[in-house]
DNA sequence: AGTTTCTTGGT
DNA sequence: CCAAGAAAC
């Protein structure tokens, strides 16, 4: 058999299962040139991440051990991606080049690029729903949810059919350079990266009779307990196909036992849509990187206060329950999606911090870090995005903690300091009897800060100032 | 995917 | 006074 060689292109698609590029380049050719490419410019920009990048190499050194274990290799390349891939076409005789599609901006940009000068041909994916195969009847994007959410299920029917990883794949010998080790992933991370670990913890939230996914609608705003599905890491690099994920979730709802437990399993299934959601709105309105998707928000007088803003970045607002969503945040990696909700609220209502502070202080910090959902999610919460919160929803985060963290359990791991503190006063401290905070240990102000701003002052502050962008 | 305040109908 | 629901922010 005469060799015939393709490029695939690893880009946010670091799996063997379920991969359609792959699989694109294994029907085109028979030898295959898995690469990755470390390119200078995303690894320096002020949105990338030191526990997210090494979140990847730790994915990557995985696939690399996947690709091993069928007779292949992981060929790694630094540079321009261009020319990159001209010189690998040149060193292995490639004629084609496969790649699944990353709809966010920096992509966009540089994959339109290169379309137009080596064929290299993109495939479905990252999103189960192409932005453009989801639309209204007149052609425009969706901009609320609910609608999209609908027309995405009509044209999604079923669960999709999974592409089997390749058994055997002939990997041509060319040089390969190593991976950096450093950063390495620190100890606090709660996540392997990799599809074992990611196809592990999907079947753990999905299969079984008293699969969490079947108490996902009650549980899943608790913060104390591990209720949600942690899949946003993997996700967010293709470790783990989209497909995967939402096909897991229409088997639980065929399987589910209960009324109760297939509404559960439609609550999760629907989060998973909201991502496809917002790749899709970042594909069709790319501005939303850079201002608000509602012009009526585009002026708005932010107080920017810089000390408001690094007390938020480092934990020390006085509010338990955000300082101890921050703490997680930084230590994991991670953050529960109602401590999103909480900690942007916050720092954007509260504290009039302009909500692009916010989403870089994420972006940095989040091995999920993904341009469309995390603007999206800020977008929500100031209230200036599609299908976006009405401003006047301000959240109470003693209110919300009261609510969410029932106990204070998550409170006191992330808050040490707060440890003693009885549970009466453990949402809001600073209300402690001076003899209340020398039983329990904690003085405020000095072993755990004052509230920087008054919960009621505050609301009514970002009400009048949201109202005033608002006229 | 919210919170606060006002209104109503009960005691 | 209180609870529940409506209305406003």
């Amino acid at each position: 058999m005469t060799p015939r060689t393709a490029i695939w292109w690893i880009r946010r698609d670091q799996r063997l299962v379920d991969n359609a590029a792959l699989h694109a380049a294994m029907i085109d050719a028979n030898h295959i040139v898995p690469l990755f490419i470390l390119d200078d410019q995303l690894l320096s920009s002020r949105y990338s991440s030191d526990k997210r990048t090494a979140f990847m190499f730790d994915g990557l050194r995985s696939l690399d051990a996947d690709l091993r274990a069928i007779g292949g290799t992981l060929i790694v390349r630094c540079g321009d991606p261009i020319e990159v891939l001209r010189q690998v076409m040149q060193e292995t005789s490639a004629t084609r080049i496969f790649a699944e599609h990353d709809f966010s901006p920096y992509a966009t940009r540089r994959d339109s690029n290169i379309v137009n000068q080596l064929p290299l041909t993109l495939l479905s994916q990252p999103s189960v729903a192409h932005p453009d195969d989801v639309l209204k009847k007149d052609g425009s994007p969706y901009t609320v949810f609910t609608p999209y959410s609908k027309a995405w299920k009509a044209s999604n029917p079923d669960a999709p059919e999974l592409e089997p990883a390749p058994e055997r794949i002939a990997v041509p010998e060319i040089e390969s350079h190593s991976l950096p080790e450093t950063p390495a992933l620190p100890e606090s991370v709660p996540f392997e990266a990799g599809y074992a670990a990611a196809h592990r913890r999907l079947q753990q939230f999905t299969e079984g009779d008293d699969a969490p996914v079947f108490t996902y609608s009650a549980q899943r705003n608790r913060i104390d307990l591990d209720a949600t599905s942690r899949m946003s890491p993997y996700l967010r690099f293709g470790m783990i196909s989209p497909r995967e994920a939402i096909a897991a979730a229409m088997r639980a709802l065929d399987n589910a036992p209960t009324r109760d437990a297939r509404r559960s399993a439609e609550t999760w299934l629907n989060e998973l849509i909201w991502r496809e959601f917002y790749i899709a709105i970042l594909h069709h309105f790319p501005h939303v990187r850079t201002i608000e998707f509602q012009d009526q928000y585009r002026g708005m007088n932010w107080i920017n206060d810089p000390e408001d803003r690094s007390a938020w970045e480092n934990a020390e607002t006085g509010y338990p329950i955000v300082d101890a969503c921050i703490r997680q945040l930084k230590s994991e990696g991670w953050m529960h999606n109602r401590g999103r909700m909480i900690t942007a609220s916050f720092l954007v209502k509260h504290l009039l911090v302009d909500w692009r502070a916010g989403e870089e202080h994420f972006m940095q910090h989040l091995l999920d870090g993904d341009p469309a959902s995390n603007n999206g999610g800020w977008q929500w919460t100031a209230g200036t995005g599609t299908d976006a919160a009405p401003y006047f929803r301000v959240f109470n985060p003693i209110l919300q903690s009261r609510r969410y963290d029932p106990y204070g359990a998550f409170i006191r791991k992330w808050i040490p300091e707060l440890g003693n503190v009885p549970d009466r006063f453990i949402h809001e401290p600073w209300t402690m009897s001076q003899s209340d905070q020398e039983e329990s240990g904690c003085t405020i102000g000095t072993d755990y800060p004052e509230p920087i701003v008054e919960h009621t002052f505050a609301r009514q502050r970002a009400l009048a100032a949201y109202k005033r962008s608002d006229d």
